[in-house]
DNA sequence: TTATAAAATTATAATTATTCCAATTATGGA
DNA sequence: TCCATAATTGGAATAATTATAATTTTATAA
């Protein structure tokens, strides 16, 4: 909590109430959530919580660089509170969106054939470590 | 045009006349086009056309394995007719979604952390090439 | 503490991308 | 040609997101 206050000051976003309770749902569950499960799950706890709010403080904190916005499901963005640079992958049987680390020879900064590079991301397809398990059964 | 007809009979798709335009135009149009895009295109040929048939069209296309599709925008789906392993750059400053030729250690079919993969895109953010030069001006 | 201005939240409307559906049209083979 | 099937079409439905305007909360100064 007092921490939560503490990265958003330090990320220059005034730490209200929803925003701390939205940014301590990103941190506890780490499963790229998207809009709606951010909402089913404040709900909980804040029946009087609007989307619109959801949609405000995400984008904010996307603006600010507190969190990253993954664009992996065509559907919707799911909001990853890792930033630090990793991949992912999307199972195709559960839809789990899993991070990936691998070591990428590409930098986040850095030039090709004469174009600046400063975000990369790397999505995967594939099936999940659980999936395949329960595939052998 | 036989070309584009010989492409879709081999990938099993009946050739039918906005399917084999469709094509055509992302053949020619090697931009990574969106579905408004293909339809204010086509909409010069065949004023008739609707974008229902666009959608149905792109979605064959990309359940047969004809093209790709790519969610580097997070507000709509791009189509790809160039299937060939290759990564793309999303231009901050003009919007372009621009072919990036490099090497990737991680081929299409793989396991990592136990997890199978079987497709790899890497999305890259930055400032293309052109945007570039005209900065300096 | 109270007043007040600014900021945040909310409900709702609007927008946009995409899918669904039912009617119409085109197509390929008997 | 006739018919069954497939493709196309327009419009309605759905879903994600943004815009707007009213309300509530907050920060701060009197
Ligand atoms: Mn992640
Ligand atoms: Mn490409
Ligand atoms: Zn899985
Ligand atoms: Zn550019």
């Amino acid at each position: 909590m007092e921490n939560i206050i503490k990265i958003l000051q330090k990320y220059n976003i005034q730490p209200s109430y929803q925003r701390i309770k939205i940014l301590e749902i990103l941190d506890k569950k780490r499963e790229h959530m998207n809009v709606n499960m951010i909402y089913d799950e404040l709900s909980k706890e804040i029946p009087t919580i609007s989307k619109a709010t959801i949609y405000n403080t995400v984008n904010a904190f996307v603006e600010k660089g507190l969190v990253n916005c993954l664009t992996i499901t065509p559907e919707e963005a799911r909001y990853d509170f890792d930033i630090t640079p990793h991949h992912h992958l999307l199972c195709k049987k559960c839809g789990k969106i899993i991070d990936v680390h691998v070591k990428c020879p590409y930098t986040e900064s850095m030039e090709i054939d004469g174009h600046r590079i400063e975000e990369i991301r790397g999505y995967f397809k594939g099936i999940c470590k659980e999936c395949l398990s329960h595939e052998t059964l």
